[in-house]
DNA sequence: CGCAGGCTTTGACCTGAATCAACGACAGAT
DNA sequence: ATCTGTCGTTGATTCAGGTCAAAGCCTGCG
């Protein structure tokens, strides 16, 4: 239960595209619009990049950083909803108002464009209104699977965080994680106790090694497999 | 934990659509396609629809009756993701594969159209692609509101699942359901023995009313809706 | 009508994760 | 180098819900 966003942190507003992107990597486009129709937009770490309820006029895409989207109950719990690395899109919706907020966990550059303009985009071009609906099915497929997990015990859980997580980011065996405890326990449904207990025990298994608690490195991928199911 | 599907049930496999359809309340047709290019065809209870990667080629509506989607882990336990009511639309995929399998909760009529019919008309019908992206939208929705279901504690989850069905079976503060006990604690990740206590305890506070276990009146939809959140 | 088998309820007990409480480790400020 | 606050770890205890077990209850069938 976290809930304390102790965001003075403001986003550096619209300091639009200054061709200067630092990690290029990710294609400057989405459905159809190019980065110039849209802006680049610098967001702080902590600092909320969309809040739940508000209209949802934009699309983002993640070029650098970490996203997290999120819901607080009125028991004042927070559910992770998902986290978003370079690459990934997120705030589609097809509704007028976000159904979660959304936060940048580290300091992120963020591709923003107008929803309005994708959808005009996608009633012109059949393939953008199948791009689009390909990636609310992504999110879909992606939920489901969260839901998944939250059936499962905490060992599982937090092995298939650390095998999700180590694929997502494409960096072999070590992952740096972005997000704190709190940030992983709340996606997860455990607390941040639990979580730290169960990485000590796969240390203490031996099936990773944590030289600093950032960062992991995955040494039995197979025994986290099994308890991935 | 539920596995038996003592289903040698089988469906009465394509006595195409007759016209004479009992609840002639459901829209005969789905994403402009109308039901006499698909057909109806009649499930008998506990038969499966389709399963778990099966090829996804077909689009269905419930026309009467009740169908469950659910997915059975590694370890035995099933989760069911969703219940559709007549008018509810499901199997829709965007992969070539279902992600979990159907069955029939009890005899029901389904309307069956070929997906490739339905991708080909939303390629001629801007409208047709935007309801097909819609419907993934609102399955997405659907899908989150389950994920928060199961952070929450055994009374909030069944009161939020008796207020669901409530709801959508629009028969005012009396439901009564078609599925049972093992179904409903497969949806809300809970055990049969703890989904009765809980309507057994519902039912000590006066929150609901069980004349027989299928069939829940309930009395005070406030004290529910406390729990709900 | 009575019996059989599946559902549902109820009770007793156990356990995994939450809670409560310290303590350690690290980063930024002075 | 030291202080301070945040983040993370570890330990002790509690409790919600799971597990195991035994009865009710209802429906269909002989």
């Amino acid at each position: 239960m976290a809930i304390k966003t102790q965001s003075t942190a403001q986003a550096t507003q619209p300091p639009v595209d200054n061709g200067s992107c630092e990690t290029p990597r990710q294609a400057l486009s989405m459905f159809g619009i190019e980065a110039h129709m849209g802006a680049t937009i610098y967001f702080d770490q902590n600092s909320e990049i969309y809040g739940e309820n508000e209209p949802a006029d934009y699309v983002y895409k993640v070029l650098s950083g970490t996203v997290r989207t999120y819901k607080v109950l009125n028991d004042g719990r927070r559910q992770v909803g998902a986290f978003y690395l370079p690459g990934d899109v997120f705030g589609l919706e097809i509704g007028d108002e976000h159904t979660f907020s959304a936060e940048a966990i580290t300091d992120s550059s963020i591709l923003v464009v107008k929803r309005s303009a994708v959808i005009a985009q996608a009633a012109r071009d059949n393939g953008v209104a199948r791009e689009l609906w390909a990636a609310t099915a992504r999110e879909l497929r992606r939920t489901q699977d969260h839901l998944l997990l939250l059936i499962k015990n905490a060992q599982e859980r937090v092995a298939s965080f650390l095998l999700e997580m180590a694929d997502r980011s494409q960096t072999g065996g070590a992952i740096e994680l972005p997000m704190s405890r709190q940030d992983i326990a709340d996606y997860l449904g455990l607390t941040i106790e639990t979580v730290s207990r169960t990485l000590t025990h796969f240390e203490t298994a031996a099936a990773i090694e944590l030289p600093r608690s950032r960062r992991i490195v995955l040494r039995n991928r197979s025994a986290l497999n099994k308890l991935n199911a």
